[in-house]
DNA sequence: AATCCGGGGTT
DNA sequence: AACCCAGGATT
């Protein structure tokens, strides 16, 4: 074993037990848990994910409690947090671990591959901290801290750097805490080598960060760039009725708010007038399903709503109908469906506006 | 190998 | 506006 392998995980650990962050998943080792935790954390900030932790935990105490739970509950829950595929391999897994495996949760790296929403950073991270297993996770933290500490200029987005930083997390993984190792090399990442301006002259490894004595730390990791957003411009119409009843639907298919539920949406090319909306075949279907008595535009302005890759730019049209066919919902029910955070911040709006 | 999938924070 | 976040599935 190398010098330099024993060195860097030493340091890291020491740093780690007196710089980590008190957080509940790390006061388990209950596999439901560490697995609910990890996959609400992918992708998504500590801070924004630990209150739905928090809610979660307290709903579904047991993977039998998640399993036994109506999807629309888990997705309520789920509500603001994004990646809803997530909430649906969730809870698809939980039908799995609960009845197939008869609660028996997987204990292996290789095992937890087979849960759907589990890759191989959350197959490694459940498998290091509950079963102390060494497999290295390799999370944006992992590629940030090994790309400049030993200095890898392989895109951390191409199957290559992939495959190298892998095996590079692989090879200084600490197999007698695999668990504490694996934590602390991403808390490292997280709260000290972050992404720019990190305070290097202060750093642990800064006498033998590649990156650090070659000037290289604002240009790694190298992460190939991504293509640019699509606009997308919806029309929702707003149905109330005088029952104050409203209609929603749900998405399926393929796209963004799969199973989510949403107001009758109408999409156009452009942002368009009441004159242009009403000649679109989407309004032509959506006016036989309803009387429409009034039409009126509750925001000139477009909502902008920005998703990783669309920016979505959103009006609401109020639409006062005569009849409602028996698919409506009272207004009042609306809190009890999962909604996109651009529908709930509309439904707050206006809640207040309307009472 | 590329593309898609949310929402929120930072710079 | 661009980038990032305890990534994974699909095409």
């Amino acid at each position: 074993m190398p010098e330099n392998t024993t060195f860097f995980r030493n340091k890291l650990i020491t740093w780690y037990l007196e710089n980590k962050r008190e957080l509940p998943w790390r006061k388990t080792k209950d596999p439901y848990r560490i697995w609910l935790s990890e996959i609400m954390l992918q992708q998504t900030r500590v801070e924004q994910g630990l209150p739905y932790y928090l809610k979660f935990v307290d709903a579904f105490p047991t993977v039998f409690h998640l399993a036994e739970a109506p999807q629309k509950t888990v997705l309520k829950l789920w509500q603001g947090l994004g990646y809803y595929s997530r909430a649906r391999n969730l809870h698809a897994a939980a039908h799995y671990i609960s009845e197939t495996l008869k609660g028996e949760f997987p204990s292996n790296y290789k095992d937890l591959l087979n849960l759907k929403g589990v890759g191989d950073y959350t197959a490694s991270a459940i498998a290091s901290i509950c079963y102390n297993e060494p497999q290295a996770v390799v999370d944006g933290n992992v590629y940030r801290v090994l790309s400049r500490v030993f200095g890898v200029e392989t895109p951390i987005n191409s199957t290559a750097g992939k495959k190298e930083f892998k095996q590079l997390a692989q090879q200084l993984i600490d197999a007698e805490q695999p668990g504490t190792y694996n934590q602390a090399l991403m808390e490292f990442g997280a709260r000290y080598c972050v992404p720019r301006n990190p305070n290097c002259e202060a750093c642990i490894f800064n006498n033998r960060c590649e990156a650090y004595k070659k000037n290289l730390v604002s240009a790694l990791p190298v992460k190939l760039k991504k293509r640019k957003v699509k606009k997308r411009y919806f029309n929702y119409m707003v149905v109330l009725s005088e029952g104050k009843r409203t209609l929603l639907n749900q998405r399926t298919g393929k796209g963004i708010w799969q199973q989510l539920y949403e107001f009758p949406l109408i999409e156009s090319g452009k942002e368009v007038s009441e004159k242009e909306l009403k000649k679109l075949e989407g309004f032509k279907l959506f006016s036989e399903e309803v009387n429409i008595e009034d039409m009126v535009l509750y925001n000139e302005t477009s909502v902008v709503h920005k998703l990783s890759h669309q920016h979505l730019f959103a009006r609401f049209w109020i639409v006062a109908v005569s009849e409602i066919q028996n698919t409506g919902i009272p207004f009042s029910e609306i809190q009890n469906y999962p909604v996109p955070v651009l529908l709930q911040n509309f439904i707050s709006d206006f809640s207040v506006f309307k009472n």
